[in-house]
DNA sequence: TTATCACTTGATTGATCATTCAATCAAGCT
DNA sequence: AGCTTGATTGAATGATCAATCAAGTGATAA
């Protein structure tokens, strides 16, 4: 049994897909970033496509332990803790002078007809996301108006994060990044206070 | 002069791109699908990456005729001419199958570090369409909060038309799209009720 | 008539791609 | 010791890639 090489093999190939892509990474490039050689790597894996699935499938595990974890224990209310996940985003494209955004958001907008197994894993990641946020929502539920699709909204939350890092990167600036969230944080504090009107009238 | 020939060239080159991406699209494949003979297409291009200059330099001169006129002919409040345009996404997403999504943004996240030249014009597309909604929402500015920053609030719609595309297509459901633009349209209904509110008031 | 010039043809090049495979190795079991 | 099995090595394969270029075409003008 050799976990390790397999282990090896994904961490670099997860690296190598978030910096450029899937398409431009090449197995060379794996295999000379890892130090393995290409009969150990298709010895775990059968072609190229199977890394990736690895790939996404270890993502989509570790979401919990290296995204949320580290928000988690640093605010505790539930409407900054989506906040301070978008910082996160924030933060990573500034150190990473606007390389690096959201990792599947990348791969989902460069695979244009994946096989079903890699749409899934795209669509998981996602879904896991959306949860995260909307257990957020539903923390903070009496925050917002009663009648309000806290899915929906989680959705909604993904996509914004999505749209503002795709603008950052496009225009190397953070300032479209920062605007987005702004109107978001707006949206959110006008259901807000539609729930302190609500409350007054009562 | 042969204006024919470049022109073929750009426009199959812009099928293909929009398809399968442009690192996926082979010059053998712009070749084949447009009847030209590799020295044509090097006597007008240098290289692939010029081809995509010319493909992103001949839509951004093409979003006014091809993407607004359209709609600004068949809706008329400012305001619906917005939800009009993220209408005609929605139906290129159920009419290709989910293939089509907005080629810019594709082609923003897919090319991870493009030379200058590149960003520039995927830039430039972006900001053209930004102010086309910023052109609707002066339209409509007495419906808005005077202090509404409208320039943000266009940038903050193309976000969301972004995201909301990107999630349809990972999904390949319409569902998330129509959940998002949902929102977008309370986010703006509570703008709108904010006026109407502080004309009651005064 | 002839020279010029923009454009076209398509075989060819060398680089790079994902993938294969015969061989060797190391460790455990009998 | 001998046998088995999973893991590793790295040269080799054939396909495909972007790009090149010498030879040709046809229209225009001197």
């Amino acid at each position: 049994m050799s976990p390790d090489t397999r282990t090896k093999i994904i961490m670099t190939a997860m690296e190598l897909f978030w910096d450029k892509g899937y398409g431009s990474t090449s197995v060379a490039d794996i295999l000379s970033r890892s130090q393995i050689h290409s009969g150990s790597l298709y010895h775990f894996f059968p072609g190229k496509q199977d890394v990736l699935v690895g790939v996404l499938e270890f993502y989509r595990d570790k979401i919990e332990e290296w995204l949320l974890a580290p928000i988690w224990s640093a605010v505790t209310d539930p409407i900054e803790r989506i906040f301070g996940l978008l910082n996160g985003y924030r933060t990573q494209l500034l150190t990473t002078d606007f390389a690096y955004g959201c990792p599947i958001g990348n791969l989902a907008l460069e695979l244009h007809e994946p096989d079903p197994k890699v749409r899934q894993l795209l669509a998981a990641n996602f879904t896991n996301w959306t949860t995260a946020i909307e257990g957020c929502l539903d923390a903070a539920a009496e925050r917002l108006p009663p009648n309000t699709d806290r899915r929906a909204l989680a959705e909604y939350i993904l996509t914004v994060m999505e749209g503002a890092v795709m603008q950052a990167r496009s225009f190397r600036d953070i300032g479209p990044f920062d605007r987005n969230v702004a109107m978001l944080r707006q949206h959110i504090d006008l259901l807000a206070s539609q729930v302190r009107a609500e409350f007054v009238k009562v």
